[in-house]
This record gives structure tokens, C-alpha cells and sequence, in this order.
RNA sequence: GGAGAGGUGGCCGAGUGGCCGAAGGCAACGGUUUGCUAAACCGUCGUAGGGACAAAAUCUCUACCGAGGGUUCAAAUCCCUCCCUCUCCGCCA
């Protein structure tokens, strides 16, 4: 969501920056309601100012014992005309306000010009990628012959995109978040929170999945609800309609959630293992901070996502998403993308984004700069996320770049704690 | 699911048709006093949208008493619908 008076102010500058990304945005529709919403507000506050003021010359008379039925009528008439007006300006502004919360954020200076993915900047790599004696094989391979992993029985009791993990898998899984979340609240600085996964529409406007993504969402057939397609949504939310001081900031936290996402437009894509999933699990860092930390910020949070590869010894990189793949409510993406070795190439794990105000005016969430002063104009906090990291796609990297020749994996050594000590995945 | 109670400013809490954006208290902030602390006293003390001013300070208008409708010249106050919280019963993890 953009500042609509800004947006008012400055339409072809946000038009043109926008590019690509605001193709199907009605610019002209946008600025004729923009310029009526004003005309309408004026008119209705006169009115209401007109009808205040007669309505006290009414009391005013009825003390004073004096006839006031002329006053009456008149100001019954204004009142028609408030009737008229306001009706005209909640058309209007309603009709407003759901094109505004379809023009997506601007990006970011810093962010490279393109199309699409193959213009994304690649910002560095770490790690060395593994060599192997043989043909790697995929992890869904890996994982069904080990008997950790069961996409036939996945598929019977719920279909498509949806997983079964058993034994050690299903530990390896549960191993990895509760790593995750240990090394986020214990060392980086966040607070664990574990909140719904069922939200109303209020919550999933706030961070941008609505109104324009709800094809994407999966939703309750009898009630307003919808999972949640990322933790970000509650976590983000957890202070709409709040004013925090600045003191309080940054506000760091760390969820684990199951995700789910209905893949709508995505057939063929991804089709065999864990890689894309109605239901997968990930562990999110959220943080709220002031404009000019924000950016910084994003660096951190990077780099926060970023341990947790290197500690897993993971092979990665990490790219700048151009303006053609960033996603609609950010200014600005880095994504996390970790080496696979059975496709020769790196998929992402993480993808970490400043979203600057936008999430912020959708949700109103604001701080009081100045250590809490009550003088102090309050304004909006910048909303950061990060993915720290995607749980099974952790899992397949894993399992591809620790494969062994006889077809067990052996578990990176940070792991083996979480793992009972064990320090390999045999056939099950 | 059944029955009942309730939602007012950061918090507590008054307010049943007009002079109420809302008493009073607490907290917070500024100040006076003070050897320091505390206390006392004085003052400030919600959010947002518009207008005036070159801009800031400031002034002014409008909206907001859970949300949305309605009645009325006039609604925190009356009516309707919805949401949320709490208590009891039922059911369940």
C-alpha cells in the first residue's frame, strides 16, 4: 500500500517506477477516484461542520425556550445532503482502495532492472560444491530407498504435492527446526512465537497475499479463513494496528509454521519430491525496525539464514532478485538458493525481503521515534522477512549432497545432537 | 452447541440524547520545590484526514467511545446485525 497522497501527488513518478510490475494497475482510474475521494471529503466535512453548528442552535433554542422548527428543517435538509455525499465517497473510496491495494511496492534503488529470473545479480557463493564417484541421484530417489520417504502413500491419503516422511526422515525433519529455532533465539537475537495458521482476510491483507493473491491461498470452505502460506503472515500481523516506541526496536522474531500453498499455475513444475508442496514446513524470521535501520537489517537477516547453511556445510549462493521477479510487496529480495547436485544447479531455501512501509500502511503499524516522547510524530515501522530456512527443501540438500555411494547419507555434524548422536541414515 | 455478562483514551474508570473527544485516577513527559531519593504542587498528555502559513511553530475544520447499518435537527448514550472477551452448562485435546 502506497501513501495515497503521495500516490495522488506523484502518479507518473510511481507509474514509471514501477515498469513492468505495474502493467495491470488502472493508473487512470486511480487518479479520477483519487481526485474525487478529495472533492467528496471536503464537501461531506463542510456539511458535517454546517449541520454541527445548527444542531447546537437548536439546543441553544430549546434552552432559551425559543421556536426552533425552522432551524429543524433546515438542518434536515443538510442532513439529506450528508446522506447523498457520504454515499458517494464510500463508493469512491471504496472503489480506491481496492485498486491501491493492488499496485504493488517499488523497489528499491539498489535493485538491478529486469525481466525476469535470468536477470537476478548473483551476489556471492560459499561453500565448495561436492564431487561424486558416481551420478547423484535425487533426493526422492535417496529418500524412498532409504524408506524415509513415502510420496505413494502421500499421495492416498491426501494426492498431489503432499509428502510422507517416516522413521529418521521424519526426525531429520523435526531435528531441523528445532535446530533452526535454537540457533535464532539463542545466538541471533530473536523470540520464538508459534501462531495460528489460520487467519482472517484482515491479516492476509496486511502483509499483501490479498486481495490480488487469493487464487494462491488455500481457504476454509465455512469460514473466512485461510492457511497460511508463510509465517509471515501472523508474525507480520502480531502488531497491525499498533504503535511501538522506538526503544522497543528492533523487534526480532522466529516462527516455525507449516505453509501451505495451493501451486495454483505452477503444473509440471517440480512435479516428483519435496522440492514444491501443498504443505511444507519452514522456519521464518520476522523483524520490525525504523527506516534508516532497515537495510542494514536486511543485510543481518541474510546472513542469519545464511549460518544455518554454512553450519549445515551446504554449498550456496545468494542472488539480488531483479524487479521482474521480486515479489508484490517488496522493495527489495535476496534469495538464499543452496546447491543441489542430482539437477547441477542451485534452487532456492530462503528468500529474505525489505518491505520497507508497505506491509506497514496495509497493517497500520507505526513507532513513536525519540525514546517515547509523546511529542514525537509517530510513522511507520519497516517490516522485514527472511525464510531461516525452508525445512524440506533443507532436507533435499541434505540428502543430495551427503549421499553416499551405498546409498546412505550421512549427517552434517551440527545435526548430530538434534539426531540422537546418530551420524548416518541407513536403509530403513 | 445452550444460557448469561460485558467491550469507553497507554491502563483503570465515570458518562443513558445536545454545552462530551469524553469527568476522575494511575502511568508517562516538562517544570517548581529538594543535599539526594521520595513526596507535594503546576503544566502537558490519543490517532488520523483536510484547510490556513513559503515552511516549522501555531491556528482551524472533520472523523473516531469494538465494527457496520438505522432512528433523530442532534448518538458514547436509543434500535438492528456482526465481531471479540468473560462466566456457567454440554462436548472435546
Amino acid at each position: 500500500m502506497h501513501d495515497p497522497r503521495y500516490l495522488r501527488d506523484n502518479l507518473d513518478t510511481v507509474r514509471s517506477a514501477l515498469g513492468k510490475r505495474g502493467q495491470d494497475v488502472p493508473w487512470d482510474a486511480v487518479q479520477k477516484l483519487s481526485e474525487e475521494r478529495r472533492a467528496l471529503t471536503t464537501q461531506a466535512e463542510q456539511l458535517r461542520h454546517e449541520l454541527k453548528k445548527g444542531s447546537d442552535e437548536v439546543a441553544r433554542r430549546r434552552r432559551a425556550k425559543e421556536p426552533a422548527e425552522e432551524a429543524i428543517a433546515a438542518m434536515k435538509q443538510v442532513g439529506d445532503q450528508i446522506k447523498d455525499i457520504e454515499g458517494r465517497l464510500r463508493e469512491a473510496e471504496e472503489a480506491l482502495n481496492d485498486l491501491a491495494l493492488r499496485i504493488p511496492n517499488l523497489p528499491h534503488q539498489t535493485v538491478p532492472q529486469g525481466t525476469d529470473a535470468t536477470q537476478n545479480v548473483e551476489v556471492r557463493r560459499w561453500g565448495s560444491l561436492p564431487s561424486f564417484s558416481f551420478p547423484p541421484k535425487p533426493h526422492w530417489e535417496i529418500g524412498e530407498a532409504l524408506g524415509i520417504l513415502d510420496f505413494d502413500r502421500a499421495a492416498k491419503i491426501a494426492g498431489a504435492r503432499f509428502a510422507l516422511m517416516s522413521g529418521t526422515g521424519a526426525r531429520l525433519e523435526r531435528a531441523l527446526i528445532d535446530y533452526m529455532l535454537d540457533l535464532h533465539t539463542s545466538r541471533h537475537g530473536y523470540r520464538e512465537v508459534l501462531p495460528p495458521v489460520m487467519v482472517n482476510r484482515q491479516t492476509m491483507t496486511g502483509t499483501g497475499q490479498l486481495p490480488k493473491f487469493e487464487d494462491d491461498l488455500f481457504r476454509l470452505r465455512d469460514e473466512d479463513w485461510f492457511l497460511i502460506p508463510t509465517a509471515e503472515v501472523p508474525v507480520t500481523n502480531l502488531h497491525r494496528e499498533e504503535i511501538l516506541s522506538e526503544d522497543r526496536l528492533p523487534i526480532r522474531y522466529t516462527a516455525y509454521t507449516p505453509c501451505f500453498r495451493r501451486e495454483a499455475g505452477s503444473y509440471g513444475k517440480d512435479t516428483r519430491g519435496l522440492i514444491r508442496l501443498h504443505q511444507f514446513n519452514k522456519v521464518e524470521l520476522v523483524v520490525f525496525t525504523t527506516p534508516e535501520q532497515s537495510y542494514a537489517e536486511l543485510e543481518q537477516l541474510t546472513g542469519h539464514a545464511e549460518t544455518i547453511l554454512q553450519n549445515l556445510q551446504l554449498p550456496y549462493r545468494v542472488v539480488m532478485l531483479c524487479t521482474g521477479d521480486m515479489g508484490f510487496s517488496a522493495a527489495k529480495t535476496y534469495d538464499i538458493e543452496v546447491w543441489l547436485p542430482s539437477q547441477n544447479q542451485y534452487r532456492e531455501i530462503s528468500s529474505c525481503s525489505n518491505f520497507e512501509s508497505f506491509q506497514a500502511r496495509r497493517a497500520n503499524i507505526k513507532y513513536r521515534p525519540g525514546g517515547g516522547k509523546k511529542d514525537a510524530k509517530t510513522d511507520f515501522v519497516y517490516t522485514l522477512n527472511g525464510s531461516g530456512l525452508a525445512v524440506g527443501r533443507t532436507v533435499v540438500a541434505i540428502l543430495e549432497n551427503y549421499q553416499q555411494p551405498d546409498g546412505s547419507v550421512l549427517i552434517p555434524e551440527a545435526l548430530k545432537p538434534y539426531m540422537g548422536g546418530r551420524d548416518k541414515i541407513t536403509k530403513e
